[in-house]
DNA sequence: TAATTTTATGCACACGTTAACAAAGTGAAT
DNA sequence: ATTCACTTTGTTAACGTGTGCATAAAATTA
């Protein structure tokens, strides 16, 4: 059915060879007989088969996506995101291959032959089996959004830490004293430099943090909810609380409203990512951004850098984070 | 590097071919044998090359899944909750494959040799180019979203139109007549559903719609958020609006809000969709649930189907959608 | 034991492409 | 005209796997 080069060399009157050569515009050939060539593959609506192809070249013209997971604490907004990114910047001679990493019982699959690169979304820790697999079967890797200090790939993450101090610090020059967090997923990287960066800007003004207001999340929106809850039965609650993400920010919104406070009169409420709804929610809420698609889209051009240029590189890069002052925080008032 | 089926005939001192047939599980080969040869192919950590495979087998092993854009008009969460269908139901032996139809300038590299089958989440009459290439490729395709009636493919549809239809019924329930109507991206099918629904609500109880009740939007928040703005700045505001999907719904209460209107009280607001934050925004979205996530799952169990039976059947199948009374409505009161 | 059937294995080719090497053609310089 | 260099094309094998057909080995029957 499909026509093959060696059925354009018979029209042509050329070796199969001669064909390859002119459709690969190798310089080998006469102009004109590659001109023949080309208007009887297009005649004949030659499509190469990659399969053939990718066996000789040993190339898969293949890129994987990969997730921590698909189904667990990605976001929708985030997962799609991640997604938009990359796709925006690799051409459709590629195959944009999209799963999570938990859908796999072991890694065997997951070789040279099948990817020509691979950019991970990474979340977690667990992910470094994977990580590890992917650099020993020399698969070019670019690392997105948890830090890897030393590992011999390219790692892109925005700056976290700083973000969420900078949260902490607005909170504090707000006049508040009271401040918790709800935190994400325990085993995330994230979580943890979220933490990190808000603890600092307490202990940097002198402010210590009760237990009690560190509670844990999983990054959605009911753990947001039943997180803030928490904060509001305590004898004393926060009167502002930093969420690791919005999607616990808007579930901490909204306990509060149930228990009659207003945001941000009664309460001041941070949040973390700035996707689509953050601005919509009502108070709009305030919040760290975080670029995921510009971050997805450089882990894109990366890793086809490094498929061209056929040698993994090195490479630390920081995207810098933004807080975006919208109307969830208010000055503290007695 | 990586072992082939040769190199464990080799150590096995037999013919590459039966290394083949053993690891395909071959009747005709004895079962000591097999055995062994299992046993090295095990120990060598063989990986069969999927190219080689699909070479020989003209099959792709690869299961296409498009959108009409990735970009443009797919919400975060309509886009991720059909990935994670799909992705529950898709083993791991296939290549899942994403991409938007509007990625491509022609569709010559989408054909029979590259995807064992498409899913297509079809939002736009404009698919129906992709959707006849596919078809006269021998490409099996199930299409979801989008009623096609006729087409000789499986079509798995929710019934858009009875949602909305549901939708209006109750707002006219609630005593409204002023109702308006929220549309999204004009050439998007469901566009024209949930209004048919809609307007078949209002023609039935004898309401009319004037022309300025109806106004168009882009499924996105943003425009969500303008359409409201028109239709507040009339000279008689509806007191009901329904909106064409949730992320448009929450844009329209924000618009209210900023004009100092109280949901529901003095506006009432109907989504479609049930997205996973319409539970959470203040007050909650009363909305009709359209279930995104099993539909692309049953989607991809039906291509799945498809290709084991190496057959292309015709079917249709309408998933029902369900009004979810939330707060964001309430009986009219003058 | 010989003939016949059944079972298990191997040979050789195919899938569609690229590439090293060989060969033929072209033109210029001697 | 002969040699040489260069340009263009063809021959052949290779990538890793599956399969029709031939064949060898084993089991059954006569």
């Amino acid at each position: 059915m499909a026509a093959t080069i060696k059925d354009i060399a018979k029209l042509a009157n050329v070796s199969h060879t001669t064909v390859s050569r002119a459709l690969n515009n190798s310089p080998l050939i006469k102009e004109v007989t590659k001109r023949k060539i080309m208007q009887i593959a297009q005649e004949v609506n030659y499509i190469p088969n990659y399969n053939a192809k990718s066996l000789v070249l040993q190339r898969s013209h293949t890129i994987g996506l990969f997730f921590t997971s698909i189904s667990n604490g990605t976001s929708s907004s985030f997962f799609a995101a991640t997604i938009r990114g990359v796709n925006r910047v690799i051409g459709i001679e590629y195959n944009l291959f999209v799963r999570g990493i938990d859908d796999y019982l072991d890694y065997s699959s997951i070789h040279r032959k099948r990817f020509d690169g691979i950019i991970l979304m990474s979340q977690s820790e667990a992910d470094n089996d994977f990580i590890h697999h992917a650099l020993e079967q020399e698969i070019p890797i670019v690392v997105l959004n948890r830090l890897l200090p030393g590992a011999n790939l390219v790692n892109i993450v925005s700056n976290d830490k700083e973000g969420s101090y900078h949260a902490g610090q607005f909170l504090i020059e707000q006049g508040h004293t009271q401040i918790a967090i709800i935190e994400g997923i325990k085993s995330f990287k994230s979580t943890e430099q979220r933490r990190l960066g808000f603890v600092q800007a307490m202990e940097e003004k002198g402010l210590s943090i009760p237990s009690q207001y560190i509670v844990g999340g999983e990054y959605d929106t009911e753990s947001g909810y039943q997180a803030m809850q928490q904060l509001l039965a305590l004898s004393t609650p926060p009167t502002a609380v930093f969420c690791s993400n919005d999607d616990m920010a808007i579930g901490a919104m909204n306990a509060a409203f149930e228990q009659g406070l207003k945001v941000p009169q009664d309460l001041s409420i941070v949040g973390f990512d700035d996707i689509n709804f953050s601005m919509y929610t009502n108070p709009a809420l305030t919040t760290v951004k975080r670029p995921i698609e510009d971050i997805s889209a450089r882990g894109a051009e990366k890793i086809l850098e490094q498929i061209r240029e056929k040698e993994t590189q090195q490479e630390l890069i920081f995207v810098e984070t933004e807080l975006i002052q919208r109307k969830s925080t208010a000055v503290y008032s007695e």
